[in-house]
DNA sequence: ATTTATTATCGTGATATTGCAATATAGATA
DNA sequence: TATCTATATTGCAATATCACGATAATAAAT
């Protein structure tokens, strides 16, 4: 369809569905579990485990990272991710808002 | 990059990804918003107060639909919209559920 | 029967997403 | 320096998404 128009909707509106586009891949789900589980791992290894491409899980490791949920820094030449907790929180935060104030609603 | 590899991710994670895909549209967003408030409203209304054409709401609408999050009835010529609570409880809690175990992870 | 009103579907163009091979970049090591 | 290792970026092909005009379908109203 062309283009989204971003611009019809609130901010709020669109910084959900943004966060939630983040979400909506399997494999950056995937990914968010895998790092949650080891705290601090390398795209080769997530890549081995999700059984993508070293460059598409990079790609998908950019996505989330500039979303803010996941931090890095560099060791040597091994990049260490893992999750930014206080987003996940606000994010947590942000969709049981909408699912409560949409539930409210309709009570 | 062609189509997405779902085989190679769990059920669950799965379904969590297409359910955030239907929120990670702004227009979706503000469609559950404007059924919450009306509970029970007709396509070309929403489709006025979203400003997107009938067709382009009506598609939006159907995605909702076909992911369970609306429910829908026919009277005379106009179809009634409203929220499936139960749906959205569900979903609620499959969403509280990722970012409960993520965070426990981490923690 | 014709018109009006509401919604769904079809067809299409524009754009975005997904995936990977090839390549670039940069640190570590021989 | 040359090589190895880990990651990021580029370029491309395949596919999916988004938006809407045109059209179909259906029921109410005249």
């Amino acid at each position: 369809m062309g283009v989204s128009k971003r611009h019809l909707h609130t901010m709020s509106v669109n910084q959900l569905a943004d966060m939630a586009k983040v979400l909506s891949h399997p494999a950056r789900i995937s990914i968010l579990n895998y790092v949650g589980d080891c705290d601090g791992c390398l795209c080769k290894d997530i890549s081995e485990t999700i059984k993508l491409s070293q460059p598409t899980t990079s790609q998908h490791l950019q996505i989330i990272k500039k979303a803010g949920l996941l931090k890095s820094k560099f060791e040597g030449k091994s990049q260490y991710y893992r999750i930014n907790i206080e987003k996940l929180n606000k994010l947590k935060g942000l969709f049981q808002e909408f699912f409560e104030t949409t539930e409210a609603k309709c009570g």
